[in-house]
Parts: C-alpha cells; structure tokens; sequence
DNA sequence: AATGAATGAGCTTTCATTCAT
DNA sequence: GATGAATGAAAGCTCATTCAT
C-alpha cells in the first residue's frame, strides 16, 4: 500500500463513518480501524482530526466542481448553463448520498461557517457560478441581488430537495429535478 | 427566583452556549455555570440534555409561529398572506440572532430530522404554511409541485439569507427582505 | 398519619425498595415517594441512609424472633427445639420474601459484617439459640464445636434453600422443609 | 511491563479493592491508581466494570477449580471424595482471604444470581460436584434431596465457617476444619 | 514509517443530604 | 414539623492525541 493509498483510505473511510454517525460519533480509532491502519498512521497524513474533516470536504468539493464542468455548455446562454450547473450539482448528490451527507454537516458547522467566510471574501478565486451570475447581472438577465442572495435562491431548495429525498421524504425523478431547478431559475431571473 | 425563573435560566443559558458553541461543546456544567444553578438542578426540569434541546426548540417554535400569526391576514389573497410569512419568520430571525442559530443546528441533526419526520408523516397537525399551500395548489396559482419541494423553495433561501446576514457576509435592509421573499414567491407561483 | 405512622411509612417503603433493587438501587428520593412523605422528612426519623438500613434491619430481626418464640417448646427436648427454630425460620422467611431480601443483603455487606461483630463480641445479650447450642453442649448432645460454627452448619444450608426457593431454583414443600433441618440436625448432633 | 501485565494488575487491583470495600465503593479511578494505570487503560480490556466483575469472578472460579481438582483422588469412596473437596475449597479460601470476599460479594449481587441460574438451568457443564451427588444419589449413601439443598447443605456451613475465620470470630485449625467437613458429610450421608 | 497501548481531561448523569420556606 | 428544590461531589465511561517500540 503506498503512502497515498493510506492517505486515501483514511479520507474515505472517515468520509462514510461521518456521514453516518456524525463528526462526534466518529472515533479516530473507529476511522482508523475502518482504513485498514492505526489509529496513529492517521496523525502522518493529517494534522489532527479538523485537519482531517476540512481535508475531506475539499476533496468533495473538488469532486462537485469536477461534476459541473463535466459537459459544461460554455458559451450557451445562462439559463442554459444554469440549469446544466443545478442538474450536475442534483445528480451528483443523488448517486453520492454520502457525500452529500457529509457536506450537509460540514457546511452546517463553524468549519462550514470558516469556509464560508473564505470564499465570500475573497481568499478562493472567483468560480464558475460567481462568473454566471456577474454576466447574467451584467446582462440584466437576472435580478439585481447580491451573489449570496442568488447563491440562497439557486442552491438552498435544490439541496433542501436532495436532503428530503435522501431521506426518503420525497421522491426525485428527472421530470421533478428539472422542475425545480426551473423553479430556483424563476426565482433569480427578472 | 421562582420555579419557573429557574427552568427559564436554564433553557436560555443553553439556548444561548449551544447556539454559539454547538451541542457538543455546550457541556451541562457550563450551562449550568451560565445559568447560575448547579448541575443538578437542570436534571429538575430536563430529563437530559436530549430533553433539554427539545424543549429549547419546542419553546422557540412556539414563538416562531406566534410572530408568523401576529396580524396574518386572514381571508387576504395567497401571495399577501405568503409575503405576510415570508417578512415575519426573517423578521423574526434577523432581531433573534441566537435563537436562529440554535434552530439551524437542530434542524441539521438528528434531532431535526424526526422532527422533519414528524412533520410529513402526519404527527403533527396541519399548520398554517401547509394548509397555504394546499390553498394555492387548487386554486392553481402555485406550481404543482409537491409540499416539501414547495417548503424548500419558499423558505431554504429565506433562511440561508439570514444566515448569511447574521454572519455578516452581507447585510439585509427592508428593500432587500422584500426582494428575496418577492423571489421566492417567483419560484413557486405559476 | 402520626409520627409514629410516616416512620413505619418509610421504613416499609425502603424495605421494600431496598430488598428489590438493592441498597445502591434505591435513592432516598424514590423510598420518600414510595412512602408519601417529602425527602427531607426522612431525616427527621433517621439520622442517614445507614441508619435507615441498620433500623430496618433492627425491625426485622424482632420480627424474625418473635416467629421463633411463637410456640417454642420451652422445656422440651434439644432436637425438637432445634427443630421449631428452624421451621419458624424458613416458615417466616418463605411467607416474606421481601424480607429475605433485603436480610440477605444486609448480612452480606459491611452492615452484617459490624452487625455479627457486635454480636459474637457479646455487645448483644446471649439469644434463645446460643442457650440452645451451650445446653446442647452441656449435656453432650451436640458436637463440641465452636458456637459460630454450630450456627453455620444449623442455617447456613436453610438460608441457602430459602434462597434457591425464592430464586425459584427448586420449589420447597414442608416435607423438603423437614428434610433441610434434619439435615442440618444431623450435621450438629454428637 | 507487557500487555498481559496490565491487564492482570487492573485485575489484581480490582480484586483488592472490591474485596476490600465492596462494588459500590471501588471506583474505576481508583481501581486504575492502585493498578497504576490510567482510568482509560481499564477500558482497553475490559468492555465495562461489570465485564472486569465478572472476568475476576471468572478467574477464580478457575484457581478454585484448579485447586479441587489438584491431587483430586479420582476412583476413591465418595466419602474420600467428598472430604477432598471440602478440604481443597476451604483450603483456598483460607490461604486467599481476598478471593474469599470477593466471590462472597459476587455470589450474593445480580452477577451471582444470574451465574447461578446458568448453572442449574444447564447452561454450563455438569461439574465435579454435581457428578459426586448424582453418583452418591445412584448408589443411595447420601440422601435423597435436590442438589441445590445438597450443595447448600455441604458448601454454605463451609463457607460461612470461612468467613467467620477471616473476620476474625473463630480460629481455624486443621481439627476444626476437618470437623466441618464431617458435620457437612454427616448433613447428607444417609 | 507505522504501530496501537496508554493517557487523562472531559463528558453526562446520579443522589445523599441540606435548608429556606 | 414538613417540604422539596437545590446542591455539588462523585460516578462510569469516551476519545483525540502521543510516543516508545
């Protein structure tokens, strides 16, 4: 096993056991039994247990900007590039759900706040959906609301919607999916 | 100090430390440190601390929807009582940094989630979002999309704005409160 | 409800609690709920939760020879004395299994232990038993054994068998009865 | 010190101090101070401290067991039998104070009961005891009675004539100790 | 590099006892 | 006398992290 082989079936496993369990239902000892390794090994690879949750969520975000740019339409018109980005964003939670349990509680505590406070001011570089949303509001396409604002209006009832069906409160088909995200495309676009 | 002062000093004392720290680094101690009672004393009022962050969320509920009933206008057209709920909950959250901090990290845990349950699985009654969409769904002026889809579009962007007000990424005036809660409307409208 | 009313109260109540539970299993608290008095009252009749246990335990020891004097065959012969206390025991302790309980676990305790210091060390007056055993010894009708011993080898086994009968191991009838303290006649007698 | 070491020194240390103080009054913290470990350490080999309980009590079953068994005068009459086991177990107890008080305690707690139920209700192999009584009911020398009242009838007065020594009330000798074991004979010999 | 036993601070919860009312 | 809310010291147990091997 090489040393990225370790690094990766540490990520992995505390990937799934946190997804289950939670950060504090999570043990280091349980995560390193789960990877095949001592509990010790872990401390090689990653810091400390912080260390290691924010680590997986930057894989996982990686993971997603990957599944966006997958067959991204660029130069097609927004509307069209929006949906692209809420059908990627739908599907790649709905064959993940793991994944996107683990980026549920990750953005919904102080490492997910930290992250947050990064992207909003400025310490990542200006992405995808930021870019989509300057052009539409350059093109007066969509409303005149503050990114974070049509951030909440595209993404917050999409990841509400895969939560609901992750957890079996609803049932997703492609005909729904499409229907909310030319929802959320009601709610931004003038 | 009465009975009830007592159980009051706790719940907001907890209310308060695991709205800021999180349920897990809220210990009793400090809560009852906060409070100004002893260990013991919690365990007077709460069976456990499971029971106490119930409870916490069962009170804050109760006042949620007293400030969404404060002059609902009854018998008015569904967009005026929907903008009606839409301006109350945000106006309810943005004066009550605490309690919607508290009510976040409920609603993603555990704990939420049979509360969730609950909820669609008819343990709880009717209640007034319901029975407003219910309105609008035959009358034909909301899409035909079901309840918990409708839920997410009309009140996931809604809090997430808050939240991001409340952490300061951006600030919300009256203006801006009407825009967004307009552009929910615009998501589920037909 | 007297004075004399509320102590018999509790003292029942933690009886009973205690022969259930076990002394580490019965809180104060419960034991004045059982009895329908407030906690603190309970301190007004014992001094602390020893003294309760070292009370109860007074109370059923009179109990336990008062069985015995009724009917004893004062002035008969050694075996047939020898024999009435025995059935007076187990006929007390089979009717009370509650108050079996709670002896046995007193005997086994630190409690039990002071308690027969106190009354091989003749801090206690010389019971009808010990007269038994020392009139045996006399007129050579019982082996010439130390008196602790004679008195294991005379209850040891029928406080095993009321235990195994109340345990439901085995199911005692008179005729089993009369065996057991033949039995334990046999093991004393010269 | 070796792995095995550690866990023989909690073993040893709670041995003392349960013994010494009973179940309630031996914590953990200081089961781990008198082994010289750490709290934590205890919880590497035993599951709880009703685990470590019973892992002691199992333990000494075994020496006990060892120490009937040794120069156990396989063949003989049952009477020599017999007589060997007596004089193995209180051997045992006399040389083992500790041992003695803790399997006393042990015997007489929920963990007692439940191991005696197991017992008698066949969960366990039929022992070397429970093959003499049947083998002496077989050739009709001891009596005809249950073997709950044989084995309380041979072993109670014995251990009781046990406790009595290491709580100083009698002074066993090599006599008295045979004379017990006779009594106890006499009790179930025909 | 890797191990995994050991640590020990920290957690939630219980309960005998007190004392203001 | 009686109450029962309040106390706070302990209990059993967990787990992130370290470090000798």
């Amino acid at each position: 096993m090489s040393k990225t082989d370790k690094r990766e079936m540490v990520l992995h496993a505390a990937l799934e056991l946190i997804a289950e369990k939670g950060f504090h239902d999570a043990p280091m000892a349980t995560i390193a039994e789960t990877a095949g390794v001592s509990a010790g090994t872990i401390y090689r690879y990653f810091e400390n247990k912080d260390d290691l949750i924010r680590e997986i969520y930057s894989y996982l975000e990686g993971n997603i900007w990957a599944a966006i740019k997958k067959n991204y339409p660029e130069g097609r018109p927004i509307r069209e590039r929006f949906l692209h980005i809420g059908q990627s964003l739908m599907g790649y939670f709905l064959v993940s759900p793991m994944e996107f349990r683990f980026i549920e509680q990750f953005q919904n505590s102080p490492y997910g706040v930290d992250c947050r406070r990064d992207k909003f001011f400025g310490k990542k570089d200006k992405d995808l959906v930021t870019e989509l949303f300057e052009e539409g509001l350059n093109q007066q396409i969509i409303k005149d609301l503050p990114l974070p604002i049509l951030s909440a209006l595209s993404f917050g009832p999409l990841i509400d919607a895969c939560r609901d069906h992750i957890l079996q409160f609803i049932e997703l088909d492609d005909t729904l999916i499409n229907q909310i995200i030319e929802a959320n495309w009601d709610a931004i676009r003038r």
